[in-house]
DNA sequence: AGAATAAACGTAAATATGACGTTTGTAAAT
DNA sequence: ATTTACAAACGTCATATTTACGTTTATTCT
């Protein structure tokens, strides 16, 4: 009951990042190119991934994705799945792509998504090409990672429903409004604001700091904090059977 | 940017079986057996897993895996996670055994677990040494397994609070006690009765049948079934946002 | 000083939850 | 045939949460 071929194993990473000023959610993403003398063969934008080594986790390979992408260590990562059909890349132009990467079996790979703040990456100093789109207008992906990606949005609204995981997304100062707009952004619903803030502010880990928005033209609005360590204690979780 | 080795990959599968009478929830483990002429060199359970071909897709190989195992085929699946850190076999006893299977590097596995009713799976008819564990006393395991079957229990966990996934481990028909039953096993809470019967019968996806039960000593309890059409027509799940 | 506007607060009805006590229907025992 | 035992099934009330709105307040800009 051998396998009969030797599969290789890669590491994909879908990088989330919110940004406030615009409230969009975005996804980080790298540009494929490739031209002939006079043809355009490859033109779109992929995720990032790298193959796993022997010596090294899986944690560990997504953890160097993210390094060498954006220089960022420490950032909240979740693996949520591994894609494996084997006819993920067979279109011309990902085969194409992976002659000329010199790969030769890129079949199976276990995905990892990454909850950052866009104005934690500085895309000049990254060598890729990599830029930031936002999850509600993809430009044209290769191989299936437009599927990886939709399933990592997928799983990141449910996760957002049970988790304090927003707080990864908004910086360490935050307003009530940008919680309610990075709600609504990932789950494409409109929520209403005033139920919404007393829900938030009654919360014991959501703490109002002695500050409030500078340069702003209209009221400033009151910053709070996310107190992880308050949040933890309190850890006792909902076990309530909502179906 | 090349992989140091190549590496391999298996589907590992955590059969979670619920049985009614007993009110337990087990999971089903194969016998690992390895002896000397005067020496037991290894004697525990593991799950049952199987390297991935190159021509199907991960839920093939986990489909094949359960099939081969217990005779059946459309359980609900569900990949879980991936494991894979490079020290994963290292015990002597697993090194033995791996010589013995003439594996040579079982070193990254995708996880599925499956959920059905014990009462489906005819243990006689498999080949292999397959027992039903409960889950609250499982055996010796080798490999990484037990991290494993803590990780898909806790998947279970929390996905049962959000899905109804909990039918797919219950007999078509069922007493509201069952589905309590059921929910206590999981979860290792107790639960108000009446508190729960009311909720779970005003939910519109649980209909009471004209059948009662039979055989019982005592007044016998009202047969109900679960629509998963009801279900998924009313699928506007309960998007409260609750941290 | 006044206008404009987002932030922040308030209220009341409807619904859901949690913690209990009570009644009912059936098989088995007498 | 009546009684008994017991799980099934129903009921109630206080409290908490949600939903759906209207109103006030603080600040910047003109």
């Amino acid at each position: 009951m051998k396998p009969e071929k030797i599969l290789n194993i890669s590491v994909d990473c879908v990088v989330f990042g919110y940004d406030v000023t615009t409230k969009s959610l975005n996804v980080l993403l790298i540009k494929r190119y490739l031209e002939t003398d006079n043809d355009i063969l490859v033109d779109d934008y992929v995720l990032t991934g790298y193959h796993v080594y022997t010596h090294e986790t899986l944690d560990d390979t997504a953890t160097r994705v993210l390094k060498e992408l954006t220089g960022l260590t420490n950032q909240y990562k979740k693996q949520f799945k591994a894609f494996g059909s084997p006819n993920r890349l067979t279109s011309e132009k990902d085969l194409l792509w992976i002659k000329n990467e010199e790969f030769n079996s890129r079949t199976i790979t276990v995905a990892y998504y990454f909850l950052l703040k866009t104005e934690d990456v500085d895309l000049d100093n990254t060598n890729n090409n990599a830029k930031w789109f936002p999850i509600t207008d993809l430009p044209d992906l290769g191989f299936d990672h437009e599927k990886i990606i939709k399933e990592a949005y997928k799983d990141l609204k449910e996760k957002c429903l049970s988790e304090p995981i927003i707080f990864k997304l908004l910086p360490d100062k935050f307003t009530i409004n940008d919680v309610q707009d990075l709600y609504e952004s990932i789950l494409g619903i409109e929520i209403d604001n005033r139920n919404f803030r007393r829900k938030l502010i009654s919360k014991k880990y959501i703490i109002a700091l002695d500050e409030k928005q500078v340069g702003v033209s209209k009221k400033p609005a009151q910053l709070y904090m996310f107190s992880k360590d308050i949040y933890d204690k309190m850890f006792q979780k909902n076990y309530l059977i909502s179906m």
